[in-house]
DNA sequence: GTAAACCTGGCA
DNA sequence: TGCCAGGTTTAC
């Protein structure tokens, strides 16, 4: 589910509730995520004060007063929702619940299990050692970087910016949006690109993103952000999930396609 | 490189 | 019943 403009949306809506508490209860209903939480995970939370709330790609990080950080990822159906009414039962999927002192919980709740959940020091963390640069960051994901990748690889445009080696945080939704305002089919080899194609993606990363934050983000069946509200961004989708319908831009009816295993979307006139 | 794997739920 | 889903990792 969240891409780079969901977790920064529920971040931002968790931060007030989160930052400032201690956690003072864990309790792990169901360890098997994507990696099994270990046995010290409640151990390395409580008594620990939150200090701050961070995003990195995709993972939204929590530092705790010791140094370390509580990383969450929520893989495609991951939700972390506060909840200040302690009284309620953990419903199905209701994985870990950290309980914050003066009461109210956060509830990780992953119906499909792709999310991780884990306390590390962030320094020597493997997750992010290959991680490419933020697509807001404009000293980093630069047209620079990725015209200089075209010579290396066969692979499709739509492919390399999923690639969250090349650039952190995009996923299919917003690939496909950025690679609409910018004129280019998904199915375009990276290496068939001019610069000023790169220039364009670039730009087109970073006003499809700043548009989905500004919007909470796009809840197309079930994201919530941290507070349990839906986001708005669903309805501004120009190609994700239209296939069939006309372009918002020439009328021409958007086309679907198979790229790297997942389904793609495009203007066929719009997109070249 | 490409395909399959990990899971559950929703929909045709 | 079969196929698809905001992601990532692992195996041919």
């Amino acid at each position: 589910m969240p891409e780079l403009p969901e977790v920064e949306t529920i971040r931002t809506s968790l931060s007030p509730a989160v930052v400032g508490r201690s956690i003072v209860d864990v309790d792990v209903r169901e360890s098997r995520l994507r990696r099994p939480l270990s046995a010290q995970f409640p151990d390395s939370l409580i008594g620990r004060v939150v200090t701050a709330a961070r995003r990195r790609a995709k993972y939204l990080l929590f530092d705790l007063n010791d140094g370390m950080t509580w990383i969450t990822h929520f893989g495609m159906s991951g939700r972390l929702v506060y909840h200040s009414n302690t009284s309620v039962q953990p419903g199905t999927h209701d994985h870990v619940i950290v309980g914050l002192d003066g009461g109210g919980r956060l509830v990780f709740n992953d119906p499909r299990r792709f999310g991780l959940m884990t306390v590390e020091d962030e320094a020597a963390s493997q997750l992010f050692r290959q991680l490419g640069p933020e697509p807001l960051d404009e000293s980093c994901f630069t047209a620079d970087h990725l015209a200089k990748l075209r010579a290396k690889t066969v692979r499709t445009v739509k492919d390399v910016l999923m690639d969250q080696r090349v650039v952190g945080g995009l996923g299919n939704i917003y690939v496909n949006e950025l690679l609409f305002l910018a004129g280019i089919r998904p199915t375009r080899r990276l290496k068939r690109m001019t610069r000023d194609d790169c220039e364009r993606v670039v730009s087109s990363a970073r006003s499809v993103l700043a548009d989905a934050i500004e919007h909470k983000g796009s809840s197309i069946s079930d994201f919530l952000d941290g507070i349990g509200r839906r986001g708005a961004y669903q309805g501004r989708l120009r190609v994700y999930d239209r296939q069939g319908k006309p372009c918002s831009r020439c009328g021409a009816a958007i086309k679907s396609v198979v790229v790297g295993q997942r389904s793609s979307f495009y203007c066929p006139r719009c997109q070249r």
